[in-house]
DNA sequence: TGTACATCAGTGAACGCGCGTTCACTGATGTAC
DNA sequence: TGTACATCAGTGAACGCGCGTTCACTGATGTAC
């Protein structure tokens, strides 16, 4: 049948990144084999190295996608708040801190579901890792600034990007745990993610 | 030169789980096979079954294990501190959130480095992580407590364990994050680590 | 206490299996004329 | 516009490799007498 359409073959790339990206979210990078990507996919594995020139490289794509996805929704939630960022700032944790999430990491957050991994992983993964990392913390810092001013609160832009890290740590921490927990006590995991929306939003 | 002496084989097992807990912290369950778990021990591969039934029963001593340390640890600080709750807290967050717990994950906090593996493990890892959690933010709780009775001032039970909870939460966060740039940008894991302790300190 | 023997911890080769990657092949697509 | 041919995306078999696990073997230990 191949050869196949240019514009079929950008369609089978973004299959194979939507496959990798919610198998690797889901059992890790190192957790899931390039014939069942590829099988998810659409296709057999013997293509793949048409796409990528390797598996790491991939797994790249998966965080750039990631992250890109990430701060397209953060984007929606403040323009669904343009008078408020303290509203946004409250529908993104309400947002991030739910059992939805939490029972679906395949479509959720790259920190929370491939950090671990990112941080084992080659240079160029954690380099790609720090680049959407920084971007997400860059759209945040902007939301408790945008806060502090409507507020009418004095603060530092220095202020508002410790208190803009510490709030996504605190984020990914609980989710974290929460998915360890999930499976075996879902009362303890619903608690932490209760006890991290109550405590940050008392900010 | 086999058999040897029970005492010995006794020690060959924790020397196996000492290796396991550093190679499984540093690299995840599934990134260190047994031959070079058992070599780091000081054996060879093929006695690994006299010990443990199974890989992953391996990696539930392990849990088991990590979560024992880190409940030592917490009680030694505790007596350091007997009159002041508040310092102690002051101390676990202060020891906690280093350049040096980072930068080893191998001797540090299980849930830092073995969270995500364990919510996609199997049943019986999960119970273990969460049993060993469970002992772990116990302990916390009271800590949170100790010091409201301290200082004065009136928290109910729910209130120190959601406040105990989401402070473990964060720890954990600010340490999986911080890990994942630490290759690429350690400026920017320091400023994680310092966000988180800044922000616990002000409770 | 001494002797005879059953036990069993560590050794190292072997097992089946799945992994990431390579490759010869196919035939529809894209292109040069 | 039509024809001839080079390109190349997907196929499926094959590669070497490392994995978790099994097993026959060895010989010092533990035990029964």
């Amino acid at each position: 049948m191949p050869r196949i359409t240019q514009e079929q073959k950008k369609r089978n790339r973004e299959k194979i990144v939507q496959a990798a990206g919610e198998g690797f979210r889901l059992r890790g990078v190192g957790g899931i084999g390039i014939e069942e990507l590829m099988k998810a996919a659409g296709m057999t594995h013997g293509g793949f190295y048409n796409h990528f020139s390797s598996k790491e490289d991939l797994a790249l794509e998966v965080y750039r996608q990631g992250f890109a996805d990430s701060l397209a929704a953060l984007a929606a939630i403040r323009e669904a708040h343009p008078r408020s960022a303290r509203a946004a700032l409250h529908d993104m944790v309400d947002g991030y801190l739910t059992a939805e999430h939490r029972d679906h990491p395949e479509t959720g957050c790259p920190s929370a579901a491939l950090a671990a991994d990112a941080g084992r992983h080659g240079a160029a993964a954690q380099a790609e890792y720090r680049h959407g990392l920084e971007g997400y913390l860059g759209a945040i810092t902007e939301m408790v600034q945008d806060r502090a001013r409507q507020s009418g609160t004095r603060t530092t832009p220095a202020e508002a990007r410790e208190q803009a890290v510490a709030l996504f740590s605190q984020m990914v921490g609980a989710m974290v745990i929460a998915r360890a927990v999930a499976g075996a006590d879902p009362g303890l995991a619903d608690e932490v993610l209760t006890a991290g929306r109550r405590r940050l939003k008392r900010l």
